[in-house]
DNA sequence: TAAATTAGCAACCATATAGTTGCTAAAATC
DNA sequence: GATTTTAGCAACTATATGGTTGCTAATTTA
């Protein structure tokens, strides 16, 4: 599931800003919302939103559900995580850039 | 300083897997690299490493110096708080919607 | 001083991206 | 049953992107 593909389609998806908006609006909502609806906070077509609902929903931050004629779009962050993880690993060599100046300070002789 | 430009440049510095490759060699090192040393760790051309460097340097996550004839490339992990605080939100609403669950459970007439 | 190394600049190429418009199909409403 | 609404599909456009090659300039090294 969490693999090098998932990881190049959440940094894509997040890494337009009408995308994140549209995400951003979807996370706002109280309820699943239909491409008309969301396409009425944009200046952009509905055709517009459509492919960036496409995007988002290949890299699992939108699901979309059919009800009759309309689509709807709910957000999900949990792909998020790939993010998260990914920022992790820095967190980590800075820790380490840390306690090895630590170290290199601590075992320094004294005077 | 930290502007709606800056979280673009951001994002989209860190979109491309090459880049992030790049970045990551540079946060290893244990030392500032020239262009040609991080080349030797692709499989691209010394021209569009250079290319990635700038998207880099312009996002702020790489700083760069000249010595001689050679250009030195340093990571420099900071900007990458834009990222964070972007996902910070996504925690919020998390947390709302936990809350306001609970809120709801905890308030309900019992039995 | 001549040769080799390091990198910048410019032009180019193929593909992807963000967006559009026009048309069609299927529900919902009148 | 006719009309309106909602959205999908396809084609198109302009621009950005990731990559290349060729040439030039400057610094090192021999």
């Amino acid at each position: 599931m969490s693999s090098k593909e998932t990881i190049n389609k959440v940094f894509k998806a997040v890494s337009d800003p009408t995308r994140r908006e549209v995400f951003h609006v979807l996370m706002a909502a109280s309820a699943a919302m239909s491409i008309a609806q969301i396409t009425e906070h944009f200046e952009i077509s509905r055709q517009g939103v459509t492919k960036h609902i496409k995007l988002l929903e290949e890299a699992g931050l939108v699901k979309t559900f059919e009800k009759g004629r309309e689509r709807f779009c709910e957000s999900n962050p949990t792909p998020l995580n790939e993010i998260r993880n990914w920022l992790l690993v820095y967190d980590k060599f800075w820790d380490d850039k840390i306690k090895s100046l630590d170290k290199f300070l601590t075992q320094r002789p004294k005077k």
